[in-house]
RNA sequence: GUCCCCAUCGUCUAGCCCGGUUAGGACACUACCCUUUCACGGUAAGAACCGGGGUUCGAAUCCCCGUGGGGACGCCA
């Protein structure tokens, strides 16, 4: 069995999307299932569309997801090889060399300055009513395609079609098929959305004397609202956006495997070597996948809960950084323990400036509903000021001191813990929810907690 | 319009290939439990085999038709 060899080809033409991912994963999973080599191949022939910037996002992109090419464009440590140079803007020479060969068959001929592709069979002139206009159809045998998750596909392709344009640029079918026999690829695995082009491709295999390599095409991603396929506009769409918004990047792989494929069974979250063990494409799904943010933002929770605090401090801090999040004077321990407070208790990244505020000013913004709905009942200054006394001389040592001493003063007044914990938290904190108060108490310390409490208590 | 692909809870899916299940899990939603708030966790509930024909003792599973969804029909990729 010769070496497997897939590549993902996208075009710099617009930011990375989900979908776009998708299929660059699981042509690196069936890589690494197999041993085989990932190629990374960019399709930027001229079209005026492609910039650098996209080419940078690309790159950026595929090593945030953690899909490390074998070969193709030299950067960050991946890419180099046998086939390149990996981009098509530096190819034309392999095209010309191909161009040549093909001509030599006598399958192309020239019509308004632009090289087509000779389809072989029978012509005729047909009005086509859709298109408004007249066109020339061939009569062929239906093209074979040999698809690896959906089975055999035959599609007739019956019209010759450019393969290098008037202005002596070569057109996305013919050097897609060039380079896939150039870098000696034996799987093409991309989206569905291919499959009516595949007719085309195979019949160029065939022109060049080359057995079509084995095609796999994956379903695609829906978008969440409304029809249609997901695109760069929709919500969710951006890898860049799961990037900046602090979502664990083995989470979003995690999550968008889970599009179009299953292990099997019940299991949904699990490590990225164990897919590559498990992944395979005739277990790929034929049906298109809707995509859904919740559920991603769940399995980001799992992710975020799993990881050692150490790690999770560190992400945290790296968005603080990233997203100018002031934490004050705070030292460096203080911040630690802060952000592991907050770790089991919230489902992304992104919310912890909002979650944490507090911990790092004396401004710090009060949820008037909570603030309402927690002094509405009860007597909240009486409390108030029992707790400024307690505090003045509690033990702050720990948690459970902390605990134990308003407890107490729960006790004294025939009240619960409650009954100081709801005006403590909406004064401390001016949220409804947040950290044990004992641990806000702990780590805002006497002279912060006191000065809130009583600030707080003048306002009522 | 033509061609191609697809069809299990609202969503992602297991089961389908190799017919016999109380059709399973997860997200979301609801209730309850845990609890010091909020989460997490736990328990429970609701929720699906698109329709119609076949084949068969028996069909989610195999076949056909319909319908619905998606894609392609560029000198874009």
């Amino acid at each position: 069995m010769s070496q497997v060899r897939v590549r993902f080809a996208p075009s710099p033409t617009g930011f990375f999307h989900i979908g776009s991912a998708r299929t660059a994963l699981f042509n690196w999973l069936y890589a690494r299932h197999t041993g085989g080599t990932f190629i990374l191949r960019i399709e930027d022939t001229d079209n005026a569309r492609n910039s650098e910037e996209f080419l940078n996002v690309i790159y950026d992109s595929l090593r945030w997801l953690g899909l490390n090419w074998d070969e193709g464009p030299a950067v960050g440590g991946c890419g180099g090889g046998e086939c390149g140079p990996y981009r098509q803007s530096e190819r034309a020479h392999v095209y010309r060399e191909y161009l040549e060969k093909l001509k030599a068959t006598g399958r192309t001929y020239e019509k308004d300055g632009a090289i087509w592709f000779k389809l072989l069979g029978e012509r005729e002139e047909v009005y086509d009513d859709f298109r408004k206009k007249t066109v020339t159809k061939v009569k062929t045998a239906p093209m074979v395609i040999d698809d690896a998750i959906r089975g055999r596909v035959e599609r007739v392709e019956d019209e010759d079609f450019v393969i290098v344009r008037s202005d002596g640029n070569p057109v996305f079918h013919f050097v897609n098929v060039v380079d896939d026999i150039a870098m000696k690829i034996t799987h093409v695995i991309r989206g569905e959305d291919h499959l009516s082009n595949t007719s085309k491709h195979v019949a160029l295999f065939e022109a060049f004397g080359v057995k079509p390599p084995v095609f796999a095409h994956i379903p695609l991603i829906l978008k969440q609202n409304g029809p249609g396929k997901m695109s760069k506009r929709d919500q969710g769409a951006l890898i860049e956006e799961y990037q900046k918004r602090g979502y664990l990047p083995e989470a979003v792989v995690n999550f968008i495997t889970l599009l179009g494929w299953s292990p099997g069974g019940d299991r949904e979250k699990l490590p990225i070597e164990e897919i590559v063990t498990l992944f395979d494409l005739p277990a790929v799904n034929q049906s298109n996948a809707r995509f859904d943010d919740k559920k991603m933002a769940h399995m980001n929770m799992l992710y975020l809960l799993a990881l050692p605090p150490e790690q999770f401090v560190a992400r945290a801090r790296e968005y603080f950084a990233r997203n100018g999040v002031d934490t004050g004077a705070a030292s460096e321990a203080y911040v630690a323990e802060v952000l592991a407070l907050a770790q089991p208790k919230i489902k992304g990244v992104e919310e912890l400036p909002a979650y944490t505020a507090y911990f790092w000013s004396e401004t710090y913004p009060t949820d008037e509903k909570a603030r309402a709905k927690a002094t509405g009942k009860g007597e909240p200054k009486a409390r108030l000021a029992e707790l400024i006394e307690a505090v003045r001389v509690m033990d702050l040592g720990s948690d459970a001191a902390i605990e134990a001493a308003i407890k107490a003063l729960a006790e004294a007044r025939g009240l619960g813990f409650g009954d100081y914990q709801g005006v403590a938290r909406i004064a401390l904190t001016g949220l409804a929810a947040g950290p044990s108060i004992t641990s806000i108490v702990r780590l805002l310390g006497r002279e912060r907690v006191i000065a809130r409490l009583e600030r707080f208590a003048a306002g009522l």
